[in-house]
RNA sequence: CGCGGGGUGGAGCAGUCCGGUAGCUCGUCGGGCUCAUAACCCGAAGGUCGCGAGUUCAAAUCUCGCCCCCGCAACCA
């Protein structure tokens, strides 16, 4: 890694919405891979929230609240939705905050200055229910084109300020072209090559209407998805910089999902290049997860599972693990609460929590518990490109391969207890082999828990404390996953086990919201 | 012609871009072991890769056509 810290982000989450599996989904994601990068460098994450706009504005009216208590109200919850999952962000950021408004005024000015902000008329049919203008051609027989609504529209038009998205059109193909890893996957890569090729138009990024936005000098507030796309910037401080965050973090990586993918890899690297800053270093569109009849997880078809609730059966690190290991990150997929259970019984119980067990009851019976003397051998060679493997596909977000690649460790182990048969060992007197077993196993656990560290931060610490070790597995890679840094003579710990078996499916509270 | 995803052993999925003995997890069956969370290890059975045609020495993979399932088209990650 060079000097330049790597900065990871997610979407910020739209206030009024409640948390759901997707936005775990997200926010899990981007903690595994910043919790990587940092074992190498500096690294840096940010998550927060998206609190303007005409729905916020009219949900606070009904509350009887001014939009800012609403969204002070509704705030905790989101800053809530890391912690509960274990995962930890550098910084947390409301599109309301002051820093916000400043980046996003001087953004805004530098876009103006290079000549591609413009007054114009923003006009269409609207329908007031939906809040939403619809173009001419989906109108059907003149009424709101919404099935669920079909209320007769109005034209309405008012003066508003437009970005001239159209002259970025050709260097963005470009962009696209040359640059194919800037969007991934392919499948969302080739989505916005058909949107760039038909063409872009330009778009209004202010509205007149109502006020709860952030203000222009000239009267009228900034779009909301204008406003919301600024704060990966504003969070590091630009343009003041005075932290010196945006020079050593800027430009992002940036982590959403597949829905939002047009807004992040055409529209915002367009108000970039238009303000004369680097776009960002990669978008990654993830799929969506789906319940098992393959429908998509919502709040509104009332089969969104509850995250929390999940991790209240499972644990946070279990239901990270998962998500991580179940998909390929970027397709879309199926979950279950079976599905988790099977899983989590399986790989985390029976093959990495059980390995444990065995492994530190047998040290605790034969030596007492102590570390044995170091031992260099078959084991030490077989993971000795481990940590590179590892690291490269998670930070290509291939972490279903990084998993397996870390699992082919977890059944090496397992098998050398096979075929070695400690107790043998034991009984026959060949302490030196039972010693060269032993070491291999803890010393592989110890690998196995620096390693896991960015999965499952909790229970890697637990693994760490129960080998004897102090502190946390959260270490340089570089400095600690050298074998035999594992000391003779460490007492271990054992204890709880790691993943207690689950037994009986959770009732189907755990399933619905 | 609206957009997109998908149809691979009992289940869930990789593999498809860059053709070349069809792979993984779970489950099932058999065996081994007894350190361990009835866990672990080994082996086996089980698939004409949705259908048809084409290209090719060779197609799950490329081309064309067709069938079926699902999502989006509502600011839901």
């Amino acid at each position: 890694m060079s000097e330049r810290g790597f900065y990871v982000t997610t979407p910020i989450f739209y206030i009024s919405g409640t948390p759901h599996i997707g936005h775990a989904y997200t926010t899990i994601a981007a903690d595994a891979i910043v919790r990587t990068a940092r074992a190498h460098g500096p690294a840096r994450s940010l998550t927060g929230t998206d609190e303007h706009g005409q729905k916020v504005a009219n949900a606070a009216a009904a509350a009887g609240m001014t939009p800012q208590a609403y969204v002070d109200a509704l705030a905790p919850k989101w800053r809530e939705l890391a912690p509960a999952f274990d995962a930890h962000f550098d910084d947390f950021i409301r599109t309301t905050e002051p820093r916000h408004v400043k980046t996003c005024l001087a953004l805004f000015e530098r876009m103006r200055e290079a000549g591609d902000v413009y007054e114009g008329v923003y006009e269409g049919w609207y329908c007031t229910h939906d809040e939403t203008f619809w173009p001419e051609a989906k109108l059907i027989d003149g009424r709101c084109p919404n099935p669920e609504c079909r209320r007769p529209v109005q034209w309405l038009s008012e003066k508003n300020w437009f970005f001239r998205l159209s002259k970025y059109n050709e260097p963005l193909l470009k962009l696209f072209r040359e640059n194919p890893n800037f969007l991934r996957p392919q499948s969302r890569w080739n989505e916005m090559m058909a949107i760039l090729e038909e063409g872009l138009e330009d778009f209004s990024i202010s509205r007149s209407s109502f006020d709860w936005g952030i203000p222009l000098p000239g009267g009228g507030v900034l779009y909301v998805w204008y406003d919301a796309l600024i704060n990966y910037v504003s969070a590091l401080g630009w343009p003041d910089d005075p932290d010196g965050l945006f020079a050593k973090f800027w430009p992002a990586t940036h982590l959403i999902g597949k829905e939002i993918a047009r807004f992040h890899s055409i529209i915002w690297p367009a108000m970039l290049m238009s303000a004369g800053l680097p776009i960002p270093e990669r978008v990654f569109a993830h799929g969506w997860i789906t319940s098992d009849a393959g429908t998509k997880i919502g709040k509104s078809l009332g089969n969104a599972m509850d995250p929390f609730a999940m991790t209240a059966t499972f644990g946070a690190d279990a239901l990270r693990y998962f998500l991580l290991r179940e998909a390929p990150f970027g397709s879309d997929f199926s979950m279950s609460v079976e599905k988790l259970r099977q899983r989590y019984n399986s790989d985390l119980g029976n093959d990495l929590g059980n390995l444990l067990r065995r492994s530190l009851a047998m040290l605790q019976r034969y030596r007492n518990g102590l570390v044995p003397d170091v031992h260099e051998g078959l084991v030490q060679e077989r993971v000795a490109d481990l940590p590179e493997l590892v690291r490269d596909h998670v930070m290509a977000f291939r972490f279903r391969e990084a998993l397996d690649e870390i699992w082919n460790l977890v059944t090496l182990l397992n098998r050398a207890i096979e075929e070695q048969k400690p107790w043998d060992l034991h009984k026959q007197g060949r302490g030196i082999e039972l010693d060269a077993v032993l070491y291999d196993l803890v010393e592989g656990l110890r690998w196995l828990a620096i390693l896991l560290f960015p999965f499952m931060p909790a229970k890697a610490t637990q693994m760490w404390q129960q080998l004897g070790l102090t502190g946390t597995p959260e270490v340089r890679w570089s400095d600690e996953l050298q074998w035999g840094r594992l000391a003779a003579g460490t007492q271990t710990a054992p204890g709880d086990a790691l993943f207690p078996r689950i037994e009986a499916p959770p009732d189907e509270e755990a399933r619905t919201a």
